[in-house]
DNA sequence: CTTGGCACTCTGACTCACCGAGTGCCAGAT
DNA sequence: ATCTGGCACTCGGTGAGTCAGAGTGCCAAG
């Protein structure tokens, strides 16, 4: 009763703090929210929760400001995530719907986020480790120059520039495409340079070197290649926090500088809950200690084949953002079922 | 003599102010440069160079800043670029030169300029309406779909998925891809709508209708596309403007968040002069008003393939920042001559 | 356990005076 | 004609001082 009482004053700090992005006070708690006691209680509340570390004091007299430890009381009350109304999953729906290319799924879902949570949103492409491959490519761009082009279950497509060190005749090159496909199509990625192991060792004698360079430099392409890619959208939110709060945006303009960043805040898929939320030090990202990050796996759920979420001040809508940002994953996941 | 005394005092009214961000006054500027006269006839001329338009007050009481019609005629009076000093030159050369491919040659250029201009740097890919076709493949990525993959000579390389209505026997398949090539490899990409025009007609009766749709489909592809590429970085250095002067960085990254902003910004070449620059009101974007933009074309010189540049406050270092956009611009198309 | 009361604290806004940098102009020097 | 020193004037920014208001913490009573 006491305990359900302080979460609730919790939960109502956190409500206004985050609308406002002013310290709530006492008086402006029992005022807003039907709490039917008198600000003397609540009073008492906040002094044991901040006791606990869920709420602090800017100054001796000013109201209380939610702590990430009291973020994360609050987010993780946040049981079940709220869906969507129709409309939105409508709107999201078309907008998505209207995709082409693996490239364009991307593109729209980053601005989607972007649009929906006010935020910046962040979308990782397919993970090359996660998907299979579905057909592999050479072609004879030069003499001695070929492409590499390998298309993945998952709609992405990786191309790369292969050096050959002499030219390899039309012949050769058409059995290595087709000895190639069948050795590696519709296998997991990972399971690629098992795959081409002993593939040369088929080849007559004359162009087994040849062969075997190619392979070589084939298998080098394709694991040397930093194989994720991150798109990010809605970096103009970020003026928009600055002006309501003078939150350096410089560490988190760095933070989207740098792929590796990125990809640090979105991996660490949690398969338990379909929406992962870090809050502020959680990200364990150098500068973006006043950050929050929520991301969810797309694919399908079992096994998620990337991931996308959006990054805010830790006072942001938790609740909104999840729901949107699990919503959104829902339905790419549905569209990449589709192609 | 008088009217050269003039443009001495307006270049060093620029050079200081850019320097230290802070409106300049006769007393200073007769101390930092040696100009052989007193702080009143500075004053004088100052006085004239504002009646025309190249100078202004903040207020009635401070130093003199700028106008862009200032910087205007300061940027004119740079005739040449001033090229790099030899280290420059060979840090640029080794960055650039260690690039795999199209992809990485324009990530690394953006970095690059990024870090020696300090600002936000701008790269285009290799336009297509500009470059020649190198080859075409087209890849059965499952019954009913294509992949179409065009290499251009400037090695961009755009695939898309082509839905098909009925599935194409491989024979065909093959004689449509080596018809393909054969009609548009080595051609500008803008011929490549007249050498489709009557390709089906050489098929088979029977396939005709399926290869039209095909080509069609094709067609579309190539000229639907949005096929210009911007890549951005060093949005970091936003955050240093706003701190030493606050300029609002809001319009500044909508402006990067559209395409179609970038294009314009990096677009309309001028052949006469290698570097061109377009400064507050002249870059014609709502809201980069106190915003300049340095672009130069790559490629060969006379007829550039896209261009690149950067783009920061109207008070930036114009001469250093059009011999770093210069020289990276040189260097690139050096670059992609080799590949 | 809750409530009303009360003293206390601290911030933010406002005012006001002042300093100093910088200008404009004029009269005299070159 | 042009430059220079001098001088009065203007204004923005700074810092001190004041004040109101919001909010707290605690205590004693319900």
């Amino acid at each position: 009763m006491l305990e359900d009482r302080r979460l609730a004053v919790l939960r109502a700090i956190v409500e206004d703090y985050v609308a406002t992005h002013e310290p709530v006070g006492s008086k402006a708690l029992v005022e807003r929210h039907n709490l039917g006691v008198s600000p003397a209680t609540i009073r008492n509340d906040m002094a044991a929760l901040e006791d606990e570390g869920y709420i602090t004091h800017p100054h001796t007299s000013a109201g209380r400001i939610p702590t990430d430890r009291g973020y994360r009381l609050f987010v993780d009350q946040i049981s079940d995530v709220k869906p969507m109304t129709a409309a939105e999953r409508k709107a999201i729906e078309r907008f998505l719907g209207d995709a082409v290319d693996l490239d364009d799924v991307m593109g729209r879902t980053v601005r989607l986020l972007a649009q929906l949570t006010q935020q910046v949103a962040l979308v990782q492409y397919p993970s090359l480790q996660r998907s299979s491959v579905r057909h592999v490519e050479l072609i004879a761009v030069s003499e001695t120059r070929l492409m590499l082009v390998v298309i993945m279950d998952t709609g992405r497509v990786e191309q790369r520039v292969i050096e050959c060190s002499a030219p390899l005749s039309e012949d050769v090159l058409a059995d290595l495409r087709t000895k190639l496909n069948a050795s590696v199509a519709s296998k997991p990625f990972a399971f690629v340079p098992d795959a081409l192991q002993d593939l040369d060792k088929s080849f007559a004698e004359k162009d087994q070197r040849l062969v075997q360079a190619v392979m070589s430099a084939v298998l080098e392409a394709v694991t040397e290649r930093i194989d994720e890619r991150v798109v990010l959208g809605g970096t103009v939110h970020l003026a928009r926090y600055q002006q309501n709060f003078p939150m350096a945006i410089q560490p988190v303009l760095e933070a989207l500088e740098e792929q590796v960043v990125l990809l640090r805040l979105l991996g660490e898929l949690s398969i338990e809950s379909p929406v992962t939320v870090r809050i502020g030090q959680e990200t364990e990202v150098q500068g973006l200690e006043s950050t929050s990050v929520v991301t969810a796996g797309y694919g399908r759920s079992e096994e998620p084949v990337a991931s996308l979420g959006v990054m805010g001040p830790t006072h942001m809508d938790y609740a909104g953002t999840m729901s949107a940002v699990h919503a959104v994953a829902q339905y790419v996941s549905k569209i990449l079922k589709g192609q």
